[in-house]
DNA sequence: AATTAATCCTACCTAAATGGTAGGATTTAG
DNA sequence: CTAAATCCTACCATTTAGGTAGGATTAATT
């Protein structure tokens, strides 16, 4: 599995809080009831986004967190990404340069190469705010049951 | 990471195959040996690939392994898809239709399933011989630095 | 018939990652 | 002052990854 459930459920909480943005600061503890996940575990993924300057928190009563950009102007690649660490396919492509000492002569790297490029191509052409508007036929593309022809 | 090295070396035992191929059986250690990995974890991979059609194999002295068809009739995604189990990039994707309760509902599922359909169309075009032959452009397609443009 | 070289099979093992939980310190609105 | 929230550090159980070990079976060669 690529993506772990720390990944999922911050795409979840990043989602959660573009639905709910109004202005106002939104709690963890309503973030996870909603979405049904433990609030425990998701203090320590919301801590990854924020540090990352995804979110603009505020402590004490009546805190909370709350996006610190605009749905549309979130990419899928740099959430999971921040929170991954890496979304590489293989352990031998590797984002900061170091690689394997056989990666002249590999004749099979071309291929997690490009399926590296084929995942980070995908996900970094949605935006949060595809997520929001479900937008299927951009997700989905060709492989879409019910999206219009045009 | 999505493929563990138990993929990624059956894949490497593929291709050292179909470059090696002839019309001789290849024992295991030879294969072990020019590819320098181990031959003990190669045997349970091997099995893996040879219990799943993929390869004809000869018992005893002399003995070894062959492909079981052509390299151009090889496609990775199914190289991949038999010794990992399941190339879904999440656990909520799968492969035999059992999935998460709030499926219904979910917002992210359709991102995940056009990720997961993004990565089975790369791999299921790439063939076995198109690794050996080197065709990178059809590998890294538009991200190629050195492939010709036409 | 014996030897040798190969596949085949079952079991085991260590380290790292996954998916959390626990408890308390700090901050701030009211 | 109190309540409700973030923040921080530590811990932990289970699963997965990445192998290793040892021997049984098969078949070509001498």
């Amino acid at each position: 599995m690529m993506v772990s459930t720390k990944g999922r459920y911050a795409l979840t909480v990043m989602v959660d809080l573009a639905r709910n943005a109004a202005d106002a600061y939104v709690s963890l503890s309503d973030i996870a009831e909603r979405e049904d996940l433990s609030m425990k575990y998701l203090e320590s993924i919301i801590s990854t986004l924020n540090k990352g300057g995804m979110l603009l928190s505020l402590r004490g009563k009546n805190g909370g967190y709350k996006l610190a950009r605009e749905p549309k102007d979130y990419n899928i690649n740099e959430i999971l990404l921040l929170t991954e660490g890496t979304l590489a396919p293989v352990g031998c492509i590797m984002q900061d340069g170091v690689h394997c000492d056989k990666a002249a002569t590999c004749s099979t790297l071309p291929l997690w190469a490009g399926l590296d490029g084929v995942i980070e191509n995908y996900l970094s052409n949605i935006t949060l705010q595809d997520i929001i508007e479900g937008n299927r036929k951009k997700m989905l593309g060709d492989y879409c049951d019910n999206c219009e022809s045009n």
